[in-house]
DNA sequence: CTCCCTTCTTCCAACTCGTGAACTAAGCCG
DNA sequence: CGGCTTAGTTCACGAGTTGGAAGAAGGGAG
């Protein structure tokens, strides 16, 4: 009995959420726009948006030609109404981004770090935090949040696992927390990413959708119906390690034939190797130049790159029935600028023909950094989930 | 802006559908302990049950000694408010079975048949219906769906694709809705096996979970956050076509290396075929001969097919990270009743060990008549849905 | 057998919310 | 400037939930 839906009070919560969302995702809408997509009646629209205004959440924003009548005046949710900060910790630094509502960068701070402790990185995501707040000219009352990506399992804000980084069992939004009082939430690296391209990049629009991450290792975010999905624990999505090669090439979570060792660039890389190519130092030149080389071994090693992601592409299809795609992370945009074509060709010919279909496979739009900036949606979905209200001051 | 809810009688429905769910979800429950878990008042509670009773929906059902004070009286939905049908549309065969909502078969109906055209199978499905109803002594009238289980892709109650049937673009529900006034529902027979195994096999009580299905053929149901999950267009769960040997065996989606080719009855027969195996010429005496043997070559076959089911079941691990996995149809239950632990350990080696550990791997209970158990869940999910309000009669 | 205690259930006044219909606002056209 | 069209607002009303108080149903003690 999960779904417990009861008081009056929680209705008219509801209803807000529903029209904020609709004016923060949908763009600026009219009032009368509103009241037809969230089939309220006009009154009730009228009396939310006006609580909204007053409250400073929405605001006007100029007005549109009507069929003849009276403009309808547009509304948007203020931008300035409050700020949230994302914030992304990588192996090697720390980034902290400030966001007005709208999304707009107003200040980033960046910081090398050398051994990513916890300390270390509370610490700097802390320094961050009050340096971007200070940059951007915000007070700290006004910031609504702050959203941490981390490249681990994260279950109930707390980091459960991150190999990368050598952590384990690290509470980290409660470590975050004795050092602020903006609230802080925790969530994993991919999947941010995924939801920075689900709102602003190529999965706008999409339901059901996967955004498969290809860098050095390989992993993913589902979308199901809209939101994203966790899993039982919150560790659902981990694509990279889904058996292709029976038997296969040795992955580094210790199991044979992961795909993660066949179209990792790693693992691409490795493979190259294995068969005589000469391989650079630095694993994205070495990438790079896999991909330029007209050399018969790269050919192939790059063929078969395809065919093996095209197979793990497959299996999604297969098993999700996605509407979308997404591919991204550094490796998987480089393999795709160049072979997406071939790419969709041959997922088609591992899937099967009814949910190939009706999937469309597209490239990530907005590169590697939007990492943060999926971090500082965690604090704008709460605000739209209870429909502009403001956790109270501590 | 999928999400809309509304006016204040749609929070009243919405609140005699927990109500009610919870009652029939959860055995016979007082008015006290639904206000606990509905986190409803206990006034609002005893309003709707009152009504739920004066429409027949809901019954008391004896009482039970509260510690000290006035017994609770506990409420079930009452068995015969109205009843359900399910059928079961197989290659071989029609099966049509009449349940109460207690889904108690009252009465039973099987037929024959010999070449599955739409127009047969309507017609026996119409002819079954009829005979359930008057066998089992109920009233047309209070019959509140017919559910049809059918094995092949099923969207919005229309077949659009059943290869064993050799159907394409069937409107069944349509077809099935000219010969009877009882709504009628469609849907994938596997899906539908799971919904049974997950509302009265082993299934209860999981959220996230994943009925994996194997037969001649592999598949599966998905199940997240507690309800079926379809994917873009209904066609998620298709588990056996996902690739585990990049290039191998071809199967018989035209595809190579399968799941279902390597793990499916008929891929692990042909195995053993190929590897000098003899074999009998029905499908299941043969596997059963296959697992009773104890020659060196059947052993490894079998335990080979453990393996890339071990695999399959880790690719799902990893990916949506169930809390659990049921193991069923024909060949799955023969091979899980003698090898159900040296699957886990396999399942163990290629999986990650956190969704690993948090995941348990269980047989299913219902054997493999519960598809028309299944199909019949369909209409009282509406009902339910629907907090007990029944379709006014055409 | 009666009274008291505990617990479950129902009744009632108070409050909140969304709706429909009438009404106001605002632009356009002739 | 008046009529027309469309957008947004006001208000009385019906519908629903709630908290608290009263009622109902047993069990136990005297």
């Amino acid at each position: 009995m999960e779904v417990r839906r009861t008081t009056v009070r929680d209705m008219r919560r509801s209803n807000r959420s529903v029209i904020l969302t609709g004016i923060y995702r949908e763009g600026p809408l009219s009032r009368q726009e509103l009241t037809v997509r969230t089939s309220l009646s006009a009154a009730s629209v009228s009396n939310l948006v006006a609580e909204l205004i007053a409250e400073g959440v929405v605001e006007e924003a100029g007005s549109v030609e009507s069929e003849g009548g009276r403009p309808r005046v547009l509304l948007r949710v203020a931008p300035t109404f409050r700020y949230v900060v994302g914030a992304e910790v990588g192996e090697t630094r720390v980034r902290v981004e400030l966001f007005d509502l709208a999304m707009n960068v107003l200040a980033r701070a960046d910081h090398p770090i050398a051994t990513p402790t916890p300390e270390e990185v509370v610490k700097h995501v802390l320094e961050g935090l009050s340096t971007v707040i200070a940059a951007s000219g915000t007070q700290s009352e006004q910031v609504l949040g702050l959203g941490v990506a981390v490249a681990g399992v994260v279950e109930d804000n707390a980091i459960v696992d991150a190999q990368t980084l050598g952590w384990e069992a690290v509470p980290l939004a409660a470590l975050l927390a004795e050092g602020t009082d903006i609230p802080v939430h925790v969530d994993n690296g991919a999947n941010m990413l995924g939801q920075a391209e689900m709102w602003f990049g190529a999965g706008r629009g999409a339901t059901d959708a996967v955004v498969a991450l290809v860098g050095s290792g390989v992993g993913s975010a589902l979308v199901a119906g809209g939101s994203s999905y966790r899993g039982a624990r919150s560790s659902a999505g981990e694509w990279g390690h889904m058996t292709i090669m029976y038997g296969g090439r040795q992955c580094r979570c210790g199991a044979l034939g992961c795909l993660e060792a066949y179209v990792g660039a790693e693992g691409v890389l490795d493979r190259y190797r294995l068969a005589g190519g000469t391989v650079d130092s630095d694993e994205e030149t070495a990438f790079v130049e896999l991909l330029e080389s007209e050399s018969e071994l790269a050919t192939t090693i790059v063929n078969d790159t395809i065919g093996y992601l095209a197979a793990g592409f497959a299996n999604l299809v297969n098993l999700v029935n996605p509407e979308r795609i997404v591919l991204g992370g550094w490796a998987g945009l480089l393999l795709g600028e160049k072979h997406l074509e071939e790419l969709r060709t041959e997922v088609g010919k591992h899937a099967l023909r009814r949910p190939y279909a009706q999937v469309s496979i597209v490239l990530c739009e907005l590169g590697r950094d939007a990492v943060a900036l999926g971090a500082a949606t965690l604090p704008v979905v709460r605000l739209l989930r209870d429909g502009g209200a403001v956790p109270p001051p501590r």
